[in-house]
DNA sequence: TATATCCTTGGCAATATTGCCAAATAAGAA
DNA sequence: TTCTTATTTGGCAATATTGCCAAGGATATA
């Protein structure tokens, strides 16, 4: 890897990183359907404020999302709805996981059955 | 989120927090070129050894590859081509944050002009 | 068997992430 | 201005990740 390369893989990562927690998950899936105020988001995942809001500052950093204030409140939105089709991948991957899985255990049960 | 949704979406965490790092994105792009062996993928991070040994047994882990057994040499190869499309949005958010930096420096320079 | 090669594992220190509480800030309402 | 609501920020302890070194298999070759 020389140098450009790092950078690329390291500017990668960090975006990948952004997402690499359940909540933040959690909370493109629910701005993929609709924008959302931070404190919606809150009671949704039913964690501290603080702990979403920082949650929503990771997502704003890596360019996930966009927000705009209204009143008091904070609006977020999902900026790259492409997001959703790599989650699909994740998807396939997990079920991938499962059949290998389903694999295994069917082979043990064939095995003890002799 | 309840217990169903918690599961669900750590699930996906877990899969994508094997991604989030320079050296395994790296590892993926290489083995979508073809497989490779623990001795040739390391030669190319330039890293320890040991350190792309456990890069690999995290992406194994993940289910995103399989390794193999070949004489002393241990071929690692990609198992779910699907990662990649994965990237192509990842690259999506990269160029938007690189618009938005561009605009915002544009916009100074204009200003700076009058 | 001995020896070399290739890879994995254990251990550990440095670093990063996470989530809560408390305090600070922002904006509208009284 | 003061109060209230909505959100962000600072601080900190608990936990997880990372990467090197050293040691431990596993397999081929002499």
């Amino acid at each position: 890897m020389n140098q450009n390369e790092v950078k690329l893989y390291e500017a990668r990562a960090n975006i990948i990183k952004a997402l690499a927690h359940p909540s933040r998950l959690y909370i493109v899936d629910m701005l993929n359907k609709q924008p959302r105020a931070v404190g919606e988001l809150t009671e949704m995942i039913g964690a501290d404020t603080s702990t979403v809001s920082k949650h929503l500052s990771v997502l704003k950093n890596a360019g996930i999302v966009v927000d705009e204030k209204r009143g008091t409140a904070v609006i977020y939105t999902l900026k790259c709805p492409c997001i959703l089709d790599f989650i699909g991948c994740i998807e396939e991957v997990i079920e991938s996981n499962t059949k290998t899985q389903v694999e295994i255990l069917s082979c043990c049960k064939t095995r003890a059955a002799r």
